[in-house]
DNA sequence: AGCACGCCGACT
DNA sequence: GTCGGCGTGCTC
């Protein structure tokens, strides 16, 4: 390292104690911030490294402010050295942290270091300098508004656009864009950063999408719409597919205001953007913008949390909105932006609900779909066909004895895959080649229980093997899932085998459903969605009319091709349920009604969003020892639970039991008020730690506040 | 969280 | 006899 800082603070003169933010968990004796000398006082919000123990680590100094009195017995060690080319971290930076830390039961360091690159560990302070050298403006090119076939045609904005762009100038918001797909949000979101953009040359705008793999072409049209005004660093992207150079420059652009627009997943909300003016949250409603792993942020809340503190406006947009946000909407917390219009002549699929009852037993696809299906292919056009479940079967069964595909090590099925002969179970990494005979009673006959999109798939090229499109050439089913996008890029080119027209029909889980627009998909199947009618998780309705839109938004985006087609847009359901209000409200397309009989049931049972909740969970090798360390921690808190209105739930297994061989148990808090379950919470976590002590047998724990699932 | 120290099993 | 398994404990 190359400081000026002495090595050990015994020699020379420590002129100041500097309080350090660095990655320890919050339980731990060094959980809190940590003291060290330095030759001098460091402004807080600089990046530094500091001995801890036997290693070395990435810290962000915290505060100014005199060093607490240390414990007697500790020996101040000094600062190793200063990242002294960076600009220290802005303090509403600095305030984004600690809220997210507080609010999530996270020590400070550690949601710091998760919001910084992770090259930033390990580069020298001269490999950053040379970094940051480059990250620095380019001399200005003239900005040219005119770059020929690359740059974004801007279109005019239609008047429904150009009145809910005009109130999102005129209020504060927070606002909720409730538009279906097609109905030019995007337009929107453009038009609101360019605006708040122009306005002032230094702000910037915090544009957050679920998944960036998922949505290359929005990159594209905010690229192809700011580089020609502010150039090509203007925009952007932070998502965990980049390279880990990619990341540290983009990183940097956003930190030293280089970057105008930064354009990323989730972990994009906690990136440093010191002039930020502007956030735009797409699809507001997708659960992944909840981490599920070490701080569980919900990156939708610190974006409303962040835009407040810092005085940024917020836009939320989806055609499915969150209830948590439709709620918000309704008690005038959020203002509400309407716009019911698909551009253009696209249209909305007609939906049309199969009854499966009334099909032979076991079908997997119903003769109906399956002729509609055929009549598309023929005409030349393409086949969404979505089920939630890979491999071929879900298990495989013995008629004779009952034996069933069960995983060794979970409370799960092995799913049998056809296409490598294998039993696989999708809770640990447990596989396993297919039986010849029946490991309990030698029967060789063992049958497929249910079906998955290897089957489905199987099935469908079974149906279609006489078919062929207008060019005569044989129809292709092609199938993603995550069995089928392993490697790097695989995703990317199936996808582009669907765009070129070189797949009919796609068979696919729901990650097919999001984002992509395939211009000739005019119809669009849902094989079982019917288990989300009866989950035990109460928001499983919720996503799967968000998916079921989402996917039906996948047909006919093509106006000129549906034109010429002569051909309407179709959302097929194969149901057992066809008379449930879900999928009546799906039928009309009425988001609203849909909205209002869940938010009516939720505060008839009082859930989410009418209460506020957490849950704790417990890993042991037992179900009974898991389940004794959350009962005797819901002793401890007991009493001040009740005073300040916190109902305590008794512990329950999860509803996988048991994953890899550990057993998993929860216990659910609910409270009325968030302030109150954040005070209880935060009184109560160091007495999960002393528990843990006595409880020697828990592997591990933690807290989720704001659970997405249950 | 890392990382060291420390005390028991199968290998060059 | 060592290499290495991961239990316990400490780090400003």
């Amino acid at each position: 390292m190359t400081t000026e800082s002495s090595p050990n603070a015994m020699d020379g003169a420590a002129a100041a104690v500097v309080q350090v933010a660095v990655h320890t968990p919050l339980h731990t004796r060094v959980g809190g911030l940590l003291s060290y000398s330095h030759t001098a006082p460091l402004p807080a919000g600089t990046l530094v490294r500091v001995p801890l123990g036997a290693r070395q680590l990435l810290g962000v100094v915290w505060d100014a402010a005199p060093a607490l009195p240390l414990p007697a017995q500790v020996q101040l060690r000094a600062v190793a050295s200063v990242l002294q080319p960076l600009p220290p971290l802005p303090a509403s930076w600095q305030r984004l942290v600690a809220f997210t830390a507080r609010y999530y039961q996270r020590s400070v360091g550690e949601v710091a270091t998760m919001a910084l690159p992770p090259l930033l560990r390990k580069l020298s302070t001269e490999q950053l300098q040379r970094r940051l050298q480059r990250a620095r403006p380019a001399p200005k090119a003239p900005p040219d508004r005119h770059a020929g076939p690359e740059s974004e045609k801007i279109v005019a904005l239609t008047a429904e656009q150009q009145t809910v762009c005009e109130q999102i100038e005129s209020q504060s918001g927070p606002f909720l864009v409730y538009g279906a797909t097609g109905s030019g949000k995007t337009e929107v979101y453009l038009h609101v950063v360019q605006q708040a953009l122009a306005r002032d040359p230094q702000a910037q705008a915090l544009v957050l999408v679920p998944e960036i793999n998922l949505t290359p072409q929005l990159l594209e049209r905010f690229q192809r719409r700011f580089a020609p005004l502010w150039g090509a660093q203007a925009v952007v992207s932070l998502h965990s597919g980049l390279t880990e150079a990619q990341r540290i420059n983009h990183w940097l652009a956003a930190h030293t205001g280089q970057a105008r627009i930064v354009l990323g997943t989730r972990m994009a909300v906690l990136a440093s953007l010191p002039y930020l003016a502007v956030i735009v949250v797409d699809e507001e409603h997708d659960p992944s913008f909840k981490q599920e792993e070490g701080a569980r942020y919900s990156a939708r809340d610190l974006a409303l949390w962040r835009g407040r503190d810092v005085g940024a406006k917020v836009i939320l947009g989806s055609a499915t909105p969150s209830l948590e946000s439709w709620h918000a909407c309704e008690q005038g917390r959020y203002q509400r932006l309407d716009m019911p219009s698909r551009v253009g002549a696209a249209q909305l699929p007609t939906v049309r609900l199969l009854h499966m009852g009334q099909q032979p037993k076991h079908t997997v696809l119903a003769a109906p779909l399956l002729q509609a299906i055929v009549t598309r292919v023929q005409r030349g056009e393409q086949v969404l066909v979505l089920l939630n479940r890979r491999g071929y079967a879900p298990v495989l069964f013995c008629g004779d004895c009952g034996w069933k595909s069960d995983c060794p090590h979970c409370s799960a099925h092995q799913v049998f895959h056809q296409t490598d002969g294998r039993l696989r179970c999708h809770h640990c990494s447990a596989s396993q080649r297919v039986p010849r005979h029946c490991p309990g009673c030698g029967n060789p006959d063992l049958l497929p229980l249910g079906h998955g999109t290897q089957q489905v798939q199987a099935q469908l090229e079974q149906a279609l093997r006489n078919v062929l499109r207008p060019d005569g050439q044989p129809a292709c089913i092609g199938r993603i899932d995550a069995d089928t996008t392993q490697g790097a890029g695989q995703l990317q080119a199936q996808l582009e085998a669907m765009h070129s027209g070189a797949v009919d029909v796609l068979v696919g889980t729901q990650m097919v459903a999001k984002g992509h627009d395939f211009r000739r998909i005019t119809l669009v199947a849902a094989v079982q969605p019917d288990s989300a009618l009866y989950s035990s998780d109460f928001r499983a309705p919720e996503r799967l009319f968000a998916l079921l839109m989402q996917a039906g938004g996948r047909a006919g985006r093509d106006a000129h091709f549906m034109a010429r087609q002569d051909s309407r847009p179709e959302l097929w359901i194969q149901t057992l349920a066809p008379q449930h209000s879900l999928y009546q409200c799906l039928l009309q397309h009425d988001y609203p009604a849909f909205a209002r009989q869940q938010l009516q049931e939720r505060q008839q049972a009082a859930m989410p969003p009418f209460v506020f909740q957490a849950l704790v969970r417990a890993d042991a090798k037992t179900q009974e020892q898991a389940q004794r360390f959350l009962q005797a921690a819901a002793d401890l808190g007991q009493t001040y639970a009740q005073a300040v209105g916190v109902f305590i739930y008794p512990p329950i297994p999860l509803a996988v039991q048991r994953v890899a061989n550990v057993e998993r148990a929860q216990m659910l808090l609910e409270c009325s008020h968030r302030g109150a379950l954040q005070k209880f919470l935060q009184a109560w976590q160091p007495y999960l730690h002393q528990l843990r002590t006595q409880h020697r047998q828990v592997q591990r724990w933690l807290v989720d506040v704001d659970p997405q699932t249950l």
